[in-house]
RNA sequence: GGAGAGGUGGCCGAGCGGUUGAAGGCGCCUGACUCGAAAUCAGGUUUACCCGUGAGGGUAACGGGGGUUCGAAUCCCUCCCUCUCCGCCA
């Protein structure tokens, strides 16, 4: 959610933000309603000012002469009742038009949030310009000794690599055929070392995060209210994305919760603290997760049909900061946060690269967004020797948000001071991949496979695999 | 699933139709006293929105929504949640 007062002040900054990002939102529509509101706004709370003060003054009257009449008939009643009528005139005419006022409240209130909740945050000015992820731009790239991806890997390695399906096929890592069978397309069941070696980073990764960064280790709901998928902003704009448990359908109850699958730990990890006034002192809140997320892929048809790349249902290991409302503090975590996912790649021996994001490709929530890409030499054009060519695939995914998805999730603290003094300010959010496995599994596989057809088990996994340093 | 109890401010806890944004206590903040601290005393201490350059003014909120009433934290309806006991499951 953006600021409407920022909004009020420069519309001209959110309308161009939208543009680049490629989101239509009818600004002069916004600030219409917004108007129309807050001058019925002034004048119900003016109707109700009057009636309140009515009703302290003659109210009390009201209602002892109510108790006379009760007690009276014929010619005195009547007078009783003159009295009474002419006294309930006035709060009754208040009443009604504070009613009718109330009803064009309740017209232009949901139409105004719900456009508000549309308005993406503007990009950041340092943001490049660009229509989509075509114009995103390389910021760096790392390589560990010995290999270059700009080579071909059979000049480097001296054979042909195979892709990460031929791996997992010849070494029984992973079952599609019984994976589709069970739960459709993109589905899959990891088998052996395979679900070994998942388990393996996924644990890696955390204990990464939380015994060498200091990251608060926290499990968190995969299943959620509708006000947790809002509030962290993956709605309404991304809702054919999420599964929805549908509650109210299947109980027959109207009113009923329906609940949605989260497509990331960010949405749980965020939702902690939602509604909270923290302490500044608790102050930067840096929590790490993993869980399983679930991701429809609607409009995916036909991309990267085969293998473990895109898939409904993966496992990751999330890293969410929440820190005080200063940008520069912002900055310093995202690049932070992308250290951690470089030092974890280099320690794997993995070839990466950091992509800037254009402004076409950051969604409606994000002022900046930093993509990592890991080096998949199963993945790009098939060359005519039947090799393929190997390409960099996204493996993680930094965002900065300032206060857009704490501003929805009513997540504040007071600024400078204890309970009763300083002001109440939205925190900042960031968010990071570690590692989403099994995609992670693709570069892990390719990069470390062997001519014999065995896989070289990283150093740093081997204690998660039973201190074995191979598979094959 | 069956039976009961309950949801009030940062916390505990009163209020059960009117002057209560809400007693009292705890906590916290400011000041006084003190060399300093403790104790004591005095004052202060919710949030959101709207109007106003400002001082300030107004409205709303006592789990959510709806209703009755001139007036609701207090009455009615409904939903949600928490707790206790029983059953069921792990």
């Amino acid at each position: 959610m953006i600021d409407i007062k920022l909004l009020r002040e420069n519309p001209a900054r959110f309308a161009l933000g939208a543009k680049a990002k490629n989101i239509p939102i009818d600004i002069e529509r916004i600030l219409k309603l917004d108007t129309e509101r807050r001058q019925l706004q002034g004048e119900g709370d003016k109707l109700r000012a009057e009636q309140g003060k009515f009703a302290k003054e003659s109210g009390p009257q009201i209602g002892k002469l109510k108790g006379q009449l009760k007690g009276l008939k014929g010619a005195e009643a009547e007078a009783v009742q003159k009295q009474l009528d002419e006294l309930s005139a006035k709060p009754l005419a208040l009443k009604s038009a504070e009613a009718e006022i109330s009803k064009r409240l309740a017209v232009i209130d949901p139409e105004l949030n719900q456009l508000l909740l549309q308005v993406p945050l503007p990009p950041d000015s340092d943001v490049p310009v660009g229509a989509s992820a075509e114009d995103n731009i390389e910021i760096s790239r790392w390589n560990p000794d010995g290999f270059d991806p700009s080579k071909s890997f059979e000049s480097q390695r001296g054979f042909k690599p195979k892709t990460h399906l031929e791996i997992v096929r010849d070494l029984k890592l992973a079952d599609f055929e019984r994976g589709v069978k069970l739960a459709g397309s993109r589905s899959y069941i990891l088998t052996g070392d395979g679900m070994a070696l998942h388990l393996a980073v996924l644990r890696y990764a955390v204990d990464f995060m939380v015994y060498k960064q200091g990251f608060s280790p926290t499990s968190v709901p995969v299943l959620v209210k509708e006000e947790a998928m809002v509030g962290t902003g993956f709605f309404p704009a991304g809702r054919e994305q999420a599964y929805l448990i549908d509650e109210t359908h299947r109980a027959g109850d109207p009113e009923g919760y329906d609940l949605y699958l989260t497509g990331t730990g960010e949405v749980g990890l965020m939702g902690v603290h939602m509604g909270e006034i923290l302490d500044e002192s608790v102050l930067p809140l840096r929590y790490v997760t993993v869980s399983t997320c679930f991701r429809r892929e609607a409009g995916a048809a036909g991309k990267d049909t085969a293998g473990l790349y895109r898939i409904h249902q993966f496992d990751k290991v999330e890293q969410v900061v929440i820190c005080k409302a200063d940008e520069a503090e912002s900055r310093a975590w995202h690049k932070k946060m992308m250290g951690y996912v470089q030092e974890l790649l280099r320690s794997l021996s993995i070839p990466h690269r950091l992509l800037q994001c254009c402004t076409g490709d950051l969604g409606p929530k994000n002022a900046d967004m930093v993509d990592i890409e890991s080096w998949m030499p199963g993945r790009g054009e098939v060359g005519k020797d039947g090799v393929p060519s190997g390409a960099y695939g996204e493996t993680h995914s930094a965002s900065r948000l300032y206060d857009y998805q704490c501003r929805r999730l009513n997540m504040r603290y007071r600024a400078g001071g204890a309970v009763g003094k300083g002001d109440t300010v939205f925190c900042h959010s960031l968010n990071n991949t570690v590692l989403a496995s099994p995609r992670f599994l693709i570069p892990l596989l390719e990069n470390h496979q062997n001519a014999d057809g065995s896989v070289t088990i990283p150093e740093p996994l081997r204690p998660y695999m039973g201190g074995k340093s191979k598979i094959g």
